[in-house]
Parts: C-alpha cells; structure tokens; sequence
DNA sequence: GTATCATCCAAACGTTCGTTTGAACCATAC
DNA sequence: GTATGGTTCAAACGAACGTTTGGATGATAC
C-alpha cells in the first residue's frame, strides 16, 4: 500500500521533472523533493537513477504499445490504408491523456529519441521492437514499390517528424501554448502528420538513388 | 597565436566530446584534457561553460547560414522549384565538411533542436531566425494554396525529419555506419530526404481539420 | 635592461551529485 | 506479549562538478 503509494508517487515526479528538465539537470533530491518522500527511496524502490528512468517508460510505454498493436489488428481486420496504418502508429502516443497517462509524458517519448542516452535509447527500442516490426510489414504491403531499405529510411524520417512534434515542452514551437491534452489537439495534430507523412512515404523515387557508403564496423 | 590556438583547440574538442556524449555528460575536465589545456582555458577564455556551448554553435552555423542564404538567392534569381528550395536549406547543414566543419556536428546540429536546453535553444533559434524568415516567405511562394498557420506546422515537422536525422550518432540509425563525411553520403540523404519532404509539404489538406486550442499564456 | 600585458598553470574552492548506512518505524504473524 | 520483514528516515559518504585564485611564463614595447 504505501509501498505502492511511494512509487507511484515517485515515478509521476520523476516524469513531471525529466520532462520539464531533461534526465541530467533532475536530481534525485529534486524528485524525492517533489514527490513528498525520502530521499533514499528511489535507490531502495528502483535500485538507481538509471533505473528509475528505465521504469518511467516502460509504466508508459507498455500500454501505449498495446493500444497501437489493438489499432494495428482492427485497421488490418478491413482494407488497411496508408493513412490508418499511420493514425494506428501515431495516435496512441499523443492521446494518452485517456490512458491515464500524463500528458508531459509526450514529450518524454519525444526526448527518449533525440536526447542522447544510450542506456534508454536501448531500452525503449527493446520495448518497442515487436511493435515497430510488425508495423514495418504492414507499412511494406502498402507500399509495394518501395525497396525495403528505402522504406527503412523514410520510416526513420517519419519517427523524426513525430519524435520532434513531441519533444517540445509545448506540443508545437510554432504555437507556443498548445499542449496536447487540451481539447481534441492530439486529433488535430494527427489529423495534420498523417497526410503529411503519407505523402512523404508515397512520393516517387528518383530515377538514380545514390547508395550510401558504409563505413566502419557494424 | 597561442590564444587562438587554444580556443580553437578547445572548440575542437567541446564539439566532439559534446556531439558524443551530450552537454550535461561532457565535463570541462573532459574537454580540456582532450583539448591539452589547462582546464582554466575555458573560463578564462569563454567566461562559463555555457558561453563555450553557444560559442561552439555560432561558430559553425555562421557560415552554414551564410551559404544557405547564398544558394537561396541563387534559386530564386531562375524559376524557384519546392525541391530546390528545400535543398538550398537543408543541404548546407549536410555538406559541412567542405566547409571546413567536423562532421561530428551535424549530429550536434541536430541535438540543439531536441536537446532540452533553453538557453541554447534561444541561442540557436536567433542565429537562424533571419533564415528561417527568408525561406518561409520563399516556401509560401511555393505553396500559395497553404494557409500560413498550416505551412508553419508542416515546416515544423520538417525540421523535426532533418534535426532527428542528423542528431544520430551515425547518420541513421538504421543504417549503422553511415557517417556524413565519407565519400557523397550527404548528397545521398539530401537526394532521399528532398522528395519526401516536398511530397509531405504538397499533401493536399483535409477538408475539415480541427483547430488547436490554444491555453495557458504566449 | 625594465615594464606591461595576455596567456597559462597547479591547486584549491564550495557545491551538488548519486548512493549508502544503520537505526527507527509499523504493520502482521505467532 | 515477541518476532519478522518490508518500509521510511536523517545523516553522512566519496566523487565529480564548474569556477576561482594567485603566481609563473613569455613575448612585446620602451
């Protein structure tokens, strides 16, 4: 019980002040501060910093995946589109709200990409691997005259686009005080990258594609 | 001499230990040590660690600015196309070794637009803004049909597409071991991202798209 | 020669960090 | 009652951080 109660409470300070802060420039004491507890019990509950960050995502990241792979298989039990593929992919992130989710967990996702962090960008990809598969095959058959590693590419730009429209402290710089969890933003924003992504995957390729050179191991 | 040799050694080596490991994980001790510095060098010779962050971005982003703006003008003295347009403001960024400029910084470039660090953001965002200015009206031109707000968003996620594309420690992550530098690996993601971007701009807008609601203060 | 000035350097400053410790607490089981 | 085991707590640990200091160094001007 107030075991329970410690870490929730824990790991939604946590999650308030990374997203506010980044990873680095958040202390312990600043979360133990903040979530009402000792100091000492984020190294008795989660071991350490790094692990507690590891937990903050998977909390969020477990669900929302569930939620994409249940879109996935409805948009794919009809006549799957692009542009439902792309809405299953992306919506589940930014409508968390529903979820229970915190909307400053948006742009935590975001940040788990861009910022640079090698233990967390491995654990997040862990996590989403199952799913980021079976969307690429779902992606694939719809884009037939795409060759696997240009598809593989333009996916990387799609996570791009995505992963920077969350990371903002505000959903967008642009309008500044636009935050996700008000209203319907999350579907207005959907309703916005979805067309633009789709063209970006159909758009035509360049007759001569030059290849990339690879360099050192791996 | 010595001076300048020191600052520029210390920029040397604050733009690769950063690109690698991130401003919050680089230590001065770190950075002078790579650099053969005194560890006093930086404050004596950039105030703070702060000033070496912003002056290790003004020093690449002058040039690369000066050179976007350069090849904007030459776009725009023949018949402007979307395609050229966005090279003239992407490729700069990628073709930075000819310029003098370690490829390490593309991905810094990058991580200045996700990194959470607003003082370098603010930083950032003002040595571009005459820039961005002068190819959003030349973008508008482009794309007429596109309300102003919407051609914002969708330059928006543009960025997003080409700031986590460079921010990876090798150019895409799927792609391990591609590296900017080596031989025209460059013009192979500006030939790749050019029509994916400009597909994504020209997508046609749905007929209904709900506004944002906009809270909290500007 | 001496004076001047920017630069360099070893050493230390005070602070903050993540983590650990060992005792106190308080349910529940017996 | 006593024992147990998970949880909380104040306090302290050593390490690493960005920054500052005050004198040494070395070139240039006179």
């Amino acid at each position: 019980m107030a075991e329970k109660d410690t870490k929730e409470r824990i790991l939604d300070a946590a999650e308030e002040l990374f997203a506010e802060f980044g990873f680095a420039h958040t202390s312990m004491r600043k979360i133990t501060s903040t979530a009402g507890v000792n100091l000492a019990a984020v190294n008795y509950h989660f071991g350490s910093k790094e692990e507690l960050i590891k937990a903050v995502f998977t909390r969020r990241l477990m669900p929302i995946n569930a939620e994409r792979l249940r879109r996935l298989a409805e948009v794919e039990a009809g006549e799957p589109t692009l542009e439902a593929l792309l809405e299953a992919f992306i919506a589940p992130h930014l409508e968390m709200k529903e979820a229970g989710g915190n909307d400053r967990f948006v742009c935590l996702i975001g940040r788990s990409y861009t910022d640079h962090a090698p233990l967390l960008n491995e654990h997040v990809r862990a996590l989403n691997k199952d799913v980021v598969a079976r969307f690429k095959a779902a992606f694939s058959a719809q884009l037939p005259h795409l060759p696997r590693r240009e598809l593989s590419i333009r996916l990387h730009f799609l996570v791009g686009t995505v992963a920077y429209t969350m990371a903002g402290p505000e959903m967008i710089h642009l309008l500044r005080g636009v935050r996700i969890s008000e209203g319907d933003n999350a579907k207005a924003l959907v309703e916005r990258l979805v067309p633009f992504l789709a063209a970006g995957l159909r758009a035509p390729l360049p007759e001569q594609l030059p290849e990339f050179v690879v360099s050192r191991a791996s």
